[in-house]
DNA sequence: GATGAATGAGGGTTCATTCAT
DNA sequence: GATGAATGAACCCTCATTCAT
C-alpha cells in the first residue's frame, strides 16, 4: 500500500498540475476534517474532480498524506538553505530568522496539518518514518550550521549539540501547540521571549 | 451531541466508577490505537462492560475524549501547586523540577494521546475550548508563580511575562513532538541544554 | 481473510440460526447471480438482516461460499455413507444408486451454484484447496467400495482404479453441464445409457 | 446491451483485423483471471490498444465474452468433420480420437474458461443461448455420426441414442471439472478407464 | 482511427449507536 | 443495571464506460 502510483501518463505536464490540485485540496481537507475525518469524496470535491479519478494518480488515501509530507520536506529544506547561504554570524542570522520562523510556526492553518500528521504517525508507520526522516535531515543541517566557522559552539560535545538542537527545534515545534491552545497569542509577544532563549542555546552556557 | 449525559442513576456512586472505568479504558484504547483508531468494541472490552452500556454514561465517542480532557486537567493543576508550595527560590525549583517535567513530556503513550486530542481540538470546537481553558488555567498559576516574591522577574510587563511563559509552555509542549520525531533521543540529553534555557527564560534578561 | 469467525456469541443457537439464514441466503443469490454478481446488499436483503449483521457472523464474502462449500461437503458423505452402509452387491447398489444421482446432478439449482463455485476456484486458491479436498475425500470413499469383499474389482491395479473412479466422477459431474447446455435432456434418457457405462466401469473390462 | 456493435468501419479489414485482436488477448484474460477477474484495463493492454478504442468494435465486456463463445464454436465444429471424414469403422475412430479429445479437455487454462462461460451461461441468457446452441450443433453432428453407415448402434431408439450421446458428452465434460477438482490427475490414467466405457456407449448394450 | 483522462455508480466492509430483552 | 444483536450510513476503492481531443 501507498507505494507512489507508476501508471505512465501520456502528459505528465497535465499529470503533475492534477497531483497539484489534489495535494493541495487534499491538504486544506486534512486541516479541517483531519485525516480520518475527510473523506475521499470531499477531498474529490474540493479538487474539482471525480473520487475514482484521484486514484489515477495516488494509490491510496494514505498515499496522499505521504506526498504531502514529502512536499512539506522540500520546503522546509529550502528555507534550511537560506541560513547555510547567509554570510552573517549565525547568532544574528538566527535571532533575526527567527522572526520568519516564529511566523511560519504560528499559521494556523499549517499548523493544524502539522498536528494531524504528527498525531497520524503515532500509529502509521511510514507517516513516523517520513516525519523522522525529514526530521533527521533538518538536524543535520543544523548541525552542520552550528559545528560552522560562523559557530561561536563548534566546539561543545555531541551530545551537547545534540541537546541545544532539539531544544530548540522543541520550542519553534512547540508554538504550533500555543497556537492551538492559545489562539490570540501574538507573535511579537513570543519573540520578547523567545530570542534570548535562543541566544543562550546558540552561545557557551 | 457531546453534552453531559442527563439519565438519573439510582446509585450515584456506582455510575461514578463506571464513568471512571470507561475514562480509563478509553484513554488507555485512545493511547495505543488514537482517538479514530480505537472502536467502541475495543473499549468496552477494555472497560469490561457491553458496549451499549458505555451508552448510559456518556452520551457519544466524543463526550468520552472530553471528558478525558476534564480529568487531565484536574491532574494538571495538582503538579502546579507543587511549585507554589515549595520554600525554595524559583530558579532552583523550576530547574530541578525540569527533569520531572521533561520525563513527563517525554512519555510516549502520553504524547499519543496528548497529540491526538490537540489534533481533534483544531476541529472540534468543545475539544479546542477545554483544552484552551486548560491552557488558561495553567498560565495563571504559572503567571501567580513568576510574580510572587520569590520570583526574579517578578518586575517584568504583562506582555514580556505572557512571553516568557508562552516560550516555556512551547519549550515542554514541544518535547512532546521531538518524542514522535526523534524517539531515540534521551532525557539527559534534552536536559543539557533545556536548563539553561530555562534559567534565560526566569531571569532577567 | 476467511477465517472463521472467532465473535463469542451469547446465544449459539441463535448465531447458528443466523449463520444458516445467511447461507441460504448467500447460497440462492449466487446461483441466480454468481458470486461476484450478487452483491452483499442483495445478500442481506434476502436474509433478512443488515449488511453490517453478516459481518458478525462471517469475517467477509469469501468466507461465506467457504462455509456454503463446507456445508455442501457434509451433505455428500453422508449420501455416500448410504452406499457403504447397503448390503447388496455393489453393482446393483450403485446402478439403482444412480437414479438418485443423476437426479441429483441434475438438479438445475444446485448445478449453477456448483458450477459457480467450481468456476471461483479457478482462480481463488482457498475455493479451490476446499473443493479439492472434498473430492479428494469422495475418491477415498469410493476407492474403499471399489475395494471392499463386494466389489467385482478390488483386484486392479491402483492406477486402474483411479481411471475408473475419475471416469465415473467426470460422469456425473459432466451432467452438471449437460443440464446447463440441454436443459430439456430427461433423466430417465440419460439413465438409459449411463446405467451400462457405469456397470462397465464397476466390473472387469 | 451486448448487440453487435452497428458502427460503420471505413476499412472492414482492419476493422476484422482489431476484433480478432481483442477476443485474443480478451479470451487470454478471461483464461488467466476470469471474466470478472480480468479488467477492460488488462485486457486492452494485451489487446496493445486503448480502452476506449475497445468500444469501437464491440458494445461492451459482455460483448466480447459472447464473441468469444461464437468463436470457439466454428472452432468445435472443425474438430468432429474430422471423425466424419475418416474412413475406418467409428468404434476404433473414436476409441482412438479419445486421446485427443481427452488431452483438450484436461487443458487446464482452456478449462478455466470454459468453466467461466458455463457459469456466466446460468445467469446470462444471449451466454446461454449461444452455448446451447452450440451444443445442439455438436449433437446433431454426433448424432449423425452415430446413425451413419458405419456405426453399429446405428439402429437404436431415438431416446437411447440421446441418452448415449449425452453421457458421451458429460464424461467429456466432466473432465474439465476432474482437472479443477485434482489436478494431479493424469491423461493416461483417465483414458485407462475412459476407452472401455466409450465402447460401452458406441456398442449395442 | 485512436487515445487515455475522466466519470460515478456500486463494490465489500466498518463502526458508532440503538433498543428489545 | 446491563447485554449484545442489530442497524445503516459512511468509509475507501474499483472499474466499465464515455468523450473531448
Amino acid at each position: 500500500m501507498a507505494e507512489k502510483i507508476t501508471k505512465r501518463h501520456a502528459d505528465p505536464a497535465l499529470a503533475e498540475a492534477r497531483r497539484g490540485q489534489i495535494l493541495i485540496a487534499a491538504a486544506d481537507c486534512f486541516r479541517r476534517k483531519g485525516y480520518h475525518g475527510a473523506g475521499m469524496a470531499e477531498i474529490s470535491k474540493t479538487a474539482e474532480m471525480s473520487a475514482g479519478h484521484i486514484y489515477n494518480y495516488f494509490a491510496s488515501k494514505e498515499a496522499i498524506i505521504e506526498a504531502i509530507i514529502e512536499r512539506d520536506m522540500e520546503e522546509m529544506f529550502s528555507i534550511f538553505q537560506q541560513f547555510e547561504d547567509h554570510p552573517d554570524d549565525l547568532v544574528s542570522v538566527m535571532t533575526e530568522g527567527a522572526d520568519e520562523g516564529v511566523e511560519h510556526s504560528m499559521d494556523k492553518e499549517q499548523g493544524a496539518l502539522q498536528l494531524e500528521m504528527l498525531a497520524e504517525a503515532a500509529r502509521n508507520p511510514k507517516v513516523a518514518f517520513l516525519l523522522q526522516q525529514s526530521d533527521t535531515h533538518a538536524r543535520d543541517k543544523m548541525r552542520r550550521l552550528l559545528t560552522g566557522e560562523r559557530s561561536l559552539i563548534k566546539d561543545v560535545t555531541d551530545k551537547e549539540l545534540d541537546g541545544r538542537i532539539n531544544v530548540l527545534f522543541a520550542m519553534f515545534g512547540g508554538l504550533l501547540l500555543r497556537t492551538t491552545l492559545y489562539p490570540e497569542l501574538q507573535k511579537d509577544t513570543i519573540l520578547l521571549a523567545l530570542k534570548p532563549a535562543l541566544r543562550t542555546l546558540l552561545m557557551p552556557f
